[in-house]
DNA sequence: TTGTAAGCGTTATCAG
DNA sequence: CTGATAACGCTTACAA
C-alpha cells in the first residue's frame, strides 16, 4: 500500500533527498559511507527502483533522455498461427529466455497501438510497417524495412529434397502454400532448383498449391491430400513429399494411410520446422530442423543491441540486420530408399 | 521521438494545462465547446494518452488513488513445465485472449518482483506466497491464500478409472509423481478410490511413483515404464494404466511397444489433460480432456473482477474464489475391452 | 562532499 | 466555466 519514497529514507536519515537519489544511482559524488548507509536503510524500508517508475520517467525526460523500460514488445499475431501451438511457443519460449536474461520483461501485444512504453517489438510475419519509433525485428520471414532473423529456408529445402534424391527418388512432390509469404517462396523455390540442379525429369505439376481451406495445418495438410489422391496423383507417380511444416506433413500422412499407402514403404515424407508434433506420429517424421528458440533468442540480441546504443546511431539505416540461423535434416522414419518403380 | 504533451495543445490554443488535462478527462465543468476544441486539437498534434503514463501516475498517486495499468502479469516459471510446450502455451494463449479482450495486455515475468506496474498475477502452481499488494489468481492447483481455477482432477481420475472399469479391466495400474503438487494427489486419490468403490481387489502396489530423473515428462514416462517392466509389472497382472498426463502416457506407451506388449491388446492406457499431443501417436491416445485455455480465460476473469472493483472490497477475504472447470473423457484408441486374462 | 532550486506532465483544490 | 497554484517522486545543474 504506501509505497517508500526516496524522500521517507532522506528524512530517516536527516539528509535531502537529492542526496538519497544520487547514492542510490551510484554516483560518484558522493561519500561511499553515505552510499552504503543510504543502500542499507533503502533496503530496511523495503524501498524498491521501480516502484516509482514513473517519476524517475518523468524526469528523465528533462534532459531529452530516452527512458529504459525493461520491456520487449513480442507480436505474434497471425491469426492461423496461434492455432500452430508448439510453433509459436517456441519462438515465444526463445524470446523469453533471453530477455529475462538480460534482465527485460515481455509483454504480448497485438498491435502496433499497444507497443507504448516498450523498448523494442519482436513481431511474427510481415505486419503492416508502421512508422514505429522503436527498433524493430521480424522473425521468420525478411523484411527490408526492420532487421529480420530467419531460418535458412533455401538450405532447409534443399536438404529435404536431396535426402530424398540419395534416398533414390526423382519424383518428388511439393504441397505448400506460397501465400504464406517469401519463407514458403523460398522452399519451393529451392525444391524446384535442387530437383532441376539433379538432373531429372521434372514436372511443374508435382507442386501443389495447399489451399486456405480447412483451418488448421494439420486439416489442410490431411484435405489437400486426399483431393490430390482424388485428383492426378496416381499419375504423377510421385514417391515422395515434401511438405510446407511438420503438421501439413503429419496431415498428409493420415490421409496417405487412410488410403492404404503406407508410409514410407510406397511414398516418403519430410517436414518442415521441426517443431517436435512428428515425435509421436507412426512412423516418425523426417524433418528439417529449424532453431525455433535460437531464432527467438536471436531477435532479442538484435533488439537490444540496438536499444542500449541507440543514443549513437538511431535512425541509421546501417542499424538494419538479418540473420539467417542454419537449419539441419532430422531424418526419422518417414522417409526411407524408393522401393515401387515409379510409374 | 518528441512526445506531444498537454502543454502544447494548451500553448497552441491559449489556454491553460488544466483546462486542457480537464477537457481529454471529459470532466464536467469543462464547456462542451472547449472539450471538442481540445479533443480535435489533440488528435491534430498526435497526442497519444498512454504516452505519458508515467507523469498521470504520479499525479494520480497524491492522492492515494489507484492506478490501472492495462496490464496482467503472467507467471509459469516451473522449469519442468517449460519444456512441456503445449500445456501452457494453451493455458497462455486463454489469458491472452481473455486479457486481450478486456483491453489488458499481458507481461511473461518470471518472479514477483517483475509485476510492479502489473494490475494482477496469474501463476502457475504454488509459489512462495509473498505477500502481494495485488490481486493473484493460481492455474491448476489450489491455494488458500489466492484465488484459484482448477480443472476437477478428481471426476476425471474417476472418468478414466470408469471408462477402464467399463472395458471390463479390474487391475488398472498409476503412473503418477506425487512430488508435483496436490493436483496429481487428487488425481490418485480418486483412482484409488474409484477402484474401491467398484470393489475390485485393489493392491497398493498397482501406483508406481513416477520418478524425478529424466527431465522432460516423455522420457520420464518412457523410462519409468521400462524400469517398471523390469521389475514387477507382470507380477501384478494389470491390463491398464492411468498416467500422469498425455507425455507421460505416450511415453509409457513407447516403452510398452518397444518390450513388444500391445497397446490397446495387451495393455490400455489413458493419458490426462488432452493436450493434442496424443492426436499424432499410435494409437491416438484416450484422455481426459481438461479446458486450458478455458481456464486460462477464467483466470483473467476473476482476476479483472477483483481488479476493476478494487476501491470497495479490497483486503477483503471474501475476494477470493475458487472455480473447478469440467472436464470430460476423450476416448481414443489406447484404450480397450480387456483380453489377456489377468495373471 | 552536500544542499538548493528547478523542472519533467499530470491532476486536485480552490479562487475568480 | 476557467485560471492560478501546489503537489506527486525523481533527477540534474549549480551553488555552498
Amino acid at each position: 500500500m504506501a509505497t517508500v519514497t526516496q524522500k521517507e529514507i532522506a528524512e530517516k536519515l536527516g539528509v535531502t533527498r537529492v542526496l538519497v537519489s544520487r547514492a542510490l544511482a551510484g554516483h560518484a559524488s558522493v561519500a561511499e559511507r553515505t552510499q552504503l548507509l543510504v543502500q542499507e536503510t533503502a533496503r530496511e524500508l523495503g524501498y524498491h527502483d521501480g516502484s516509482n517508475a514513473g517519476a524517475r520517467a518523468l524526469a528523465a525526460r528533462r534532459n531529452g533522455r530516452q527512458v529504459r523500460h525493461g520491456v520487449l514488445a513480442c507480436a505474434l499475431g497471425q491469426p492461423e498461427l496461434r492455432q500452430h501451438l508448439p510453433y509459436w511457443a517456441q519462438l515465444q519460449q526463445g524470446v523469453e529466455e533471453a530477455a529475462q536474461h538480460a534482465g527485460y520483461r515481455v509483454v504480448l501485444v497485438s498491435g502496433a497501438r499497444d507497443c507504448e512504453g516498450s523498448d523494442g517489438l519482436i513481431q511474427h510475419g510481415q505486419f503492416a510497417a508502421e512508422n514505429f519509433t522503436i527498433p524493430v525485428v521480424n522473425l521468420m520471414e525478411k523484411n527490408p524495412l526492420t532487421s529480420s532473423v530467419t531460418p535458412d529456408n533455401v538450405k532447409g529445402a534443399r536438404l529435404a529434397t536431396e535426402h530424398l534424391l540419395q534416398l533414390g527418388h526423382t519424383r518428388i512432390a511439393c504441397l505448400m502454400d506460397t501465400n504464406s509469404g517469401l519463407a514458403i517462396f523460398d522452399r519451393v523455390r529451392s525444391w524446384r532448383r535442387s530437383l532441376k540442379r539433379a538432373g531429372v525429369a521434372f514436372e511443374e505439376n508435382w507442386f501443389r498449391e495447399l489451399s486456405l481451406d480447412g483451418g488448421d495445418f494439420l486439416e489442410r495438410g490431411r484435405w489437400n491430400m486426399e483431393a490430390w489422391l482424388r485428383e492426378d496423383w496416381k499419375k504423377l507417380g510421385c514417391t515422395a513429399l515434401l511438405a510446407q511444416n511438420d503438421r501439413t506433413a503429419i496431415g498428409a500422412m493420415q490421409a496417405l494411410q487412410a488410403a492404404k499407402i503406407r508410409v514410407p514403404h510406397d511414398v516418403s515424407i519430410i517436414g518442415f520446422d521441426g517443431t517436435g508434433e512428428g515425435e509421436f506420429s507412426t512412423p516418425r517424421l523426417s524433418t528439417i530442423q529449424v532453431p525455433l528458440r535460437e531464432i527467438g533468442r536471436a531477435s532479442v540480441e538484435i533488439l537490444l543491441r540496438r536499444i542500449e546504443s541507440s543514443i549513437e546511431d538511431s535512425e541509421s539505416q546501417s542499424a538494419i540486420t538479418h540473420r539467417v540461423l542454419p537449419v539441419r535434416l532430422l531424418a526419422g522414419e518417414s522417409s526411407g530408399p524408393v522401393r515401387s518403380a515409379a510409374r
